[in-house]
DNA sequence: AATGGCTTACTGACAAGTCAGCAACATGTG
DNA sequence: CACATGTTGCTGACTTGTCAGTAAGCCATT
């Protein structure tokens, strides 16, 4: 009945000098992993995650899917790691500058949205992987309604911050959402159709969002 | 070497008197049919065109797959005379009332917008479809661009209309695709989060971009 | 020498599409 | 009206292909 592993599990010593049986990766090893999630955000992106395949993926960083699996163990936990990936490359793309508050969040997003149409790679990934996220039992689901529901929050807070708090917080959060849904909205027409002005329309809209709900008086009201 | 087809390529047998061969549906096939299309319809809303499967769609209607290609060839006409026949309804929908133009156009989005609450199956098949189809080389990628185009043309329209043709074909176009980028995208956040208010966030972003587009002059604008 | 990073080889599941064949039916002919 | 003819609607079995995941072993790095 010896150990089935080697370090018995036993009273802990004291000194806890645990030698192997850790994990040690090779140097090199993180910038591989590093390279198979870009991979596979291209893949998962352009192809979508269900339809993209392993294969598809481990070809790009020229090694077989079996070789894939064994950095990452399952599609699944690819795409959960493709995920958090992205969210460190955008906090590193915000390190240093402090997250943007009151008027200056919105020129952050209209930036963004002039930035995004010289980056239409990442934006059909970020398109694809949302709107699949809402069909049956899909593994993304949980980090895009996560990731819409704080996003609601900063933009619906920077908009109190500007109406100076007198905005109610139904109001506030309707017109964040609406500003985050008019972003999406004109990324899938542009991304199927280039006539479609993808920076000047998110800021046509953006402005026409914010005047409504900082000046309610001078909006006109559809009847009923 | 003419006639390729027909019987006979033989001594024509005198005795022969060949006479039905043209096709006959057998009656009640086109219900079938239509029984097929909603299923598929249902099948494809929800987990896609790629990963929703013929035999799924075969056993809402009890039969095999086989059956369903029977009646549509391929996976891909399939989904061609779903989209066909959603379109078939949409007109039937508006049958006798005349296309709304003008004001009406938009209290008519307003309303869909309100109605659309009771509707999550649709609103969640048109969502699926459309954000899947920017993949690579989707097959209902052109049907979806060119609704896109003409809800767009109709909206812009309809603006100019209300804008006493005093709005450029830009700033109309640009709303227009606001417009419906709005729908599109907080369809997506509500159905995957209930609390998002469809209707109340769908109107006030149409009342807002609205006035901006109608009252340029009050529209506070961001910097840059 | 040991273990990390792979490969090759394989499995089981599931997919679309083909095909032969069968029962139910429609229709022109007698 | 009757019925032979041949099509329609469909099944079940099969082919072909693709995929994720597993197992075992080879090699180079540590």
């Amino acid at each position: 009945m010896v150990s089935v592993m080697d370090d018995d599990v036993p009273p802990v010593p004291a000194g806890t000098s645990r030698r192997p049986a850790v994990r040690r990766p090779r140097k090199g090893t993180a910038e591989r992993r590093a390279e198979i999630l870009r991979a596979a955000a291209h893949t998962f992106g352009s192809k979508g995650y269900k339809t993209g395949s392993l294969a598809d993926v481990a070809e790009q960083v020229g090694i077989t899917h079996a070789g894939v699996l064994h950095h990452f163990g399952t599609k699944e936990q690819l795409l959960i790691e493709v995920l958090e990936y992205r969210d460190l490359e955008d906090v590193r793309d915000l390190e240093g500058q402090h997250i943007p508050d009151g008027m200056e969040l919105f020129t952050h997003l209209v930036r963004t949205a002039r930035a995004n149409v010289d980056r239409r790679g990442i934006v059909q990934g970020y398109t694809v992987l949302t709107a699949e996220s809402v069909t049956e039992d899909h593994p993304a689901r949980n980090w895009v309604t996560q990731r819409f529901a704080v996003l609601r929050g900063e933009i619906a807070h920077a908009i109190q911050e500007i109406g100076d708090h007198k905005v109610s917080d139904e109001q506030a959060t309707r017109a964040a959402s609406a500003i985050i849904g008019v972003m999406d909205g004109l990324q899938v027409q542009w991304l199927l159709d280039g006539t479609v002005d993808l920076a000047e329309s998110t800021t046509f809209a953006i402005e026409a969002i914010l005047s409504a709900v900082l000046n309610p008086a001078e909006t006109t009201h559809l009847p009923e």
